[in-house]
DNA sequence: AACTCCTACGTCAACGTTGACGTAACCAAG
DNA sequence: CTTGGTTACGTCAACGTTGACGTAGGAGTT
């Protein structure tokens, strides 16, 4: 039997101490070098640094913030419904991006929308004293979140806006966007469009719906309240509730799908009644592909990495000291004609 | 002029030994109770926790992991070549599940296949005092990783092996897969296959093309040289590489495109000339919508959330002392007929 | 020559926490 | 009543680093 094995059974790591020893200086010394602060000369600054080679010395940032008057641990934490969506990844890798060139790297996690989760991770980042989080706040109440906000925690969130205050938050055109990409297919002479929407206790599908309702008003359509499907979570759901809508006496001649899984749903039943190439498209949110299909999908596109990189700037800036008053910043998204959404109704 | 502003004027994070002042005890007692270790008598316990509430004390995790024996920081890094692709973000969604259920966060960052980078990373990640890592190697010479795995940190590479040794890594059946796939085409009567590969420096392109020559052996069908195109990086040299098939002699029958990308810009221009229904298609990797295309393409599909959950599992075992050989994990991937694979040649 | 000022160091304590160890009180057994 | 053991605490120092401050020596000024 070998002994119960740590990996390396006698090494430790290398201090400043060990540094200051091999170079005959005091741990100070080593601080002013490592940290390029003034007071260290030429000469002793190599010395420092020779010895700091040779024993493989790395900073332990996490001595250093906790003796450091500011306190900064260089990280912030990042809160996303699930990273394995491609909108919540990309919105990560613009965090991320920005984030690294100010040398602050990014503890993520997943709250699967769970509020008891995200509590959770919260008070997990919070031990690991993050300088400020970014955050898509999970359904429910969000009490945790203004509990660590009220600490004084930087914080963000995106795609959402708090349901407390003096908090910044970053979102997209979601209610103009829709009443454009709305008003459109009513310009185009369609007069019964559909509304297939995602929870309706997500911020954004509220919003969409709104955009919805307003973009029939503007056209003068009259809102058909059969042509309106919520909470339909996830491309099964759509499915089955777009079938519904062509069995009705009078179907719709377009749809708006305000979310990019039901768009895919919906064309799934499309395609699968042949009728894609009859009812126009135009679904909230690009995705993969859209292009490639037959036809290619009208999509509003959200600027994904525009987001990302502005929740960033607020969270650097707040961490900053930035004390200017809450912002609500808005990254316009834009409609990209493919086709499905340019189809005109049979008459 | 406001005073340049910190967040909090004058709170500071309540401590150990604010919470023992409250409460009549000594920090040591709080630890005791906020670590649920025992020596701590009923009633104390009680007043400790009332005290904390309090004041909204949160434990210092840097603090402590300075202080004890293990110097845990129940962090991982992971870092991924790209985030924004949904096949890094699916996989860091796997191991930060998996790491999350041993209270272990995950600190995340991209390192765009370029080794200065990565190096960078490490060295922040490092200073972090991370328990473990999991890394997607960039490319070129992978000296950092080594030199930080001879530091002692356990550490995973995923989707490639390392260069050097004593270092667990998880990859999946590349070559075993493409050779199936491309005996699969040979099966159907295809005697032209094509091979369109990623850059050739990756060790998964590499594999895939081994796969493709054992495919053709194993089926009696000659090599063909000018149906190789390889270091197709991004769908626009692969839609560039597919035409300029087309325009030989002896076109192909069928298409082996070993990269989710590829697949994409073949498809791009099997569709331009009307072939998608007459040349065979069988892509690596799988990719949201494969199937909602016209025919849905063959795929070789990996399982990500396995190889990312196997990762995890690895490092979190190695961070336990685990000191068993280092271990080549290999996660199996599955063919996913839809129609595209499916097609025989012509004559 | 005495003075200031600056540079290049060093010394010390503290950041928030916990391991090692000490101690007082109590109970049970001899 | 002592002895030994257990329980519930407390005391102290240390983890690796840096802020505050001290000091020795040299250069420049009067």
């Amino acid at each position: 039997m070998e002994p119960t094995g740590r990996r390396e059974p006698t090494m430790r790591e290398p201090t400043m101490r060990d540094v200051a020893a091999l170079a005959n200086v005091s741990t100070k010394t080593v601080s002013r070098v490592i940290n390029g602060l003034p007071g260290a000369g030429t000469e002793v600054t190599d010395r420092v640094r020779a010895a700091a080679r040779t024993l493989g010395y790395r900073p332990n940032l996490t001595a250093s913030s906790l003796r450091r008057s500011d306190r900064r641990s260089a990280t912030i934490g990042v809160l996303f419904e699930d990273l394995s969506n491609p909108f919540d990844a990309a919105l990560l890798r613009a965090v991320e991006d920005r984030a690294r060139h100010s040398g602050v790297l990014v503890l993520a996690g997943s709250n699967e929308d769970d509020h008891t989760l995200q509590r959770e991770l919260l008070l997990s980042l919070s031990a690991r004293r993050v300088d400020g989080v970014v955050v898509m706040a999970a359904g429910g109440h969000q009490d945790a979140l203004q509990h660590e906000r009220e600490r004084g925690t930087p914080m963000v969130l995106v795609d959402r806006p708090p349901t407390f205050g003096g908090t910044d938050c970053v979102t997209t055109t979601n209610r103009e966007s829709s009443r454009d990409a709305v008003a459109r297919l009513a310009a185009l002479g369609h007069r019964d469009i559909a509304f297939l929407g995602d929870r309706r206790t997500l911020w954004t599908s509220q919003e969409r719906y709104t955009g919805y309702v307003e973009g029939l008003a503007q056209a003068g359509v009259a809102l058909r309240g059969e042509l309106v499907r919520t909470d339909l979570h996830g491309a099964d759901l759509a499915e089955t509730a777009t079938a519904e809508l062509f069995c009705l006496e009078r179907p719709p001649t377009a749809l708006f799908t305000a979310q990019n899984l039901v768009t895919v749903g919906a064309m799934r039943v499309l395609r699968a009644r042949d009728l894609h190439r009859r009812v126009a498209v135009i679904g909230f949110d690009d995705f993969p592909l859209a292009d490639m299909l037959d036809p290619g999908i009208t999509v509003v596109r959200q600027d994904v990495p525009g987001i990302g990189r502005k929740a960033a700037d607020l969270v650097l800036a707040r961490i900053d000291g930035d004390t200017s008053p809450p912002v609500h910043a808005v990254v316009p998204a834009a409609l990209v004609p493919r086709g499905s959404g340019e189809i005109v109704p049979l008459s």
